[in-house]
DNA sequence: TATCAAAATCACAAAAATAATGTTGAAAAC
DNA sequence: GTTTTCAACATTATTTTTGTGATTTTGATA
């Protein structure tokens, strides 16, 4: 087990246990409890626990699962398989808006498919991916970079979004209860309507996982968007309100 | 000697006499000719140099001189004396604006040195630099981004410094002739002018052979920069209407 | 065009450099 | 007063870089 894996079981422990005790950690993964202080050190740096005497603790439950870094590797198939769905929304040619999020870093990276393509993005996973692409007029939106999200936010972002016009906005969210989508930072939010509002379509991609929760922002309703994509039928509480509500969704299975 | 500075060297020899060849520089640097090759190899990935039988060779006048990844190369040393002259006017917390170009990215990067700080760049280097440093709040200015400059530019990018104000922009130039700063690309041109325009100082960054030079487009007049740093005391012809006009310049020996 | 020597490439071994972990002891927290 | 944390250094792993020799390719030349 390397250290990046360990540390993954680590929040892993954390999001389901909300606190893990480092005595327990150095003996469960045989390491000293040096190393255990370093990663506790390290993923406190990073934003996504915080440290106390004898351990950490996670605050807002889902805060850590939207840290880039950790969601990256997660579900890499799935992802996959949901940005096939989303590259078949787009054609050669077409204004393309990439919202942040790793689900998003994924399908941006494949759209060299469908080049000659315009992508706007906020997320720094895509521009790095696209920077040196011929063929795709990369547009960064600019920003406030945020380590957590690996992405742009702020005044400056919206600002750019509102002179620009897309075909198509491709937003993610890590909450749907209902039919209404949610996030969890404010900041966000207002950067993803942004999008849906300088585009002509928007699609809302989450895996199925999503389905059935919440968190303090309200980003849209289901119904602000034109498709949904996700990787599994959601359970059937959560299905039930879209079918009602007569909306399209795409199981990318 | 490691690696890198290796190569430096190797661009070094190429640029100073056109062509390498592989016994040569083997034999020079004491090392097997397989690792000459592989330098070469790769300095031929990243586009800086031809690999022929027997060495390689740059093709002056041809696109290599233009690309930013060769101007990085160059000059390393009087960069860095004039990076030093530069931070002298950061203080910490101050918002920082940084312009494209290699001798931006060299400053961009050390102004680690002087954080807390917040920066303003549309430098693709120095946003790649700075993203994951601690106390230095990164705002990207967004845009098209150009490959030949590794920078981004447009519409969005002058939007985006039209809601932005900062203590002091560092613009560097291609060109100065008299009393007037010019570049050859309009957009470059009104990106710079908006950087200017949204901090209350700016600084002009040329190195010695800027001077005496002029391209399409006028930038600004030199009286419209606070300081002036550059490398070594232009030729007198050349300096001659700076000190006319009374301007301060600060020579980083 | 057949041949040969030089050059280039490949695959793997060795060495160097870097990163990760462990140990110890002092400072800080409870 | 004990436990926990932190810092400095030692040790161990891992990765990167380099070297070696076998093999293939290249280009000149008979």
């Amino acid at each position: 087990m390397k250290r990046d894996d360990r540390r993954q079981a680590i929040m892993d422990m954390l999001v389901r246990d909300g606190a893990v005790e480092l005595d327990a950690l150095a003996e469960h993964f045989i390491v000293s409890k040096m190393t255990i202080h370093r990663d506790l050190d390290d993923l406190e740096a990073a934003g996504v626990l915080r440290k106390i005497r004898g351990g950490a603790t996670i605050e807002a439950g889902t805060q850590f699962e939207s840290d880039f870094r950790f969601r990256a590797q997660q579900g890499l198939d799935a992802k996959t398989r949901m940005a096939d769905a989303a590259l078949a929304l787009v054609e050669p040619g077409m204004n393309v808006i990439i919202n942040d999020g790793s689900m998003a870093a994924v399908l941006g990276a494949r759209l060299v498919e469908k080049r000659p393509l315009t992508v706007i993005t906020n997320n720094a996973a895509v521009i790095d991916a696209l920077k040196s692409e011929a063929g795709i007029t990369l547009i960064a939106l600019g920003g406030i970079y945020s380590a957590k999200y690996n992405a742009y936010f702020g005044m400056v972002t919206e600002t750019a979004l509102s002179v620009l016009r897309a075909d198509i906005a491709f937003v993610s969210t890590p909450a749907i209860s209902g039919t209404e989508v949610f996030h969890m930072d404010e900041s966000v939010v207002r950067t993803k309507r942004a999008m849906m509002g300088a585009a002509v379509t928007s699609c809302l991609l989450a895996n199925h996982a999503r389905f059935g929760r919440t968190a303090l922002h309200k980003l849209a309703e289901l119904s602000d968007f034109d498709t949904i994509i996700t990787d599994k039928t959601p359970a059937a509480p959560d299905e039930a309100p879209i079918a009602r509500a007569g909306l399209a969704l795409t199981i990318a299975a």
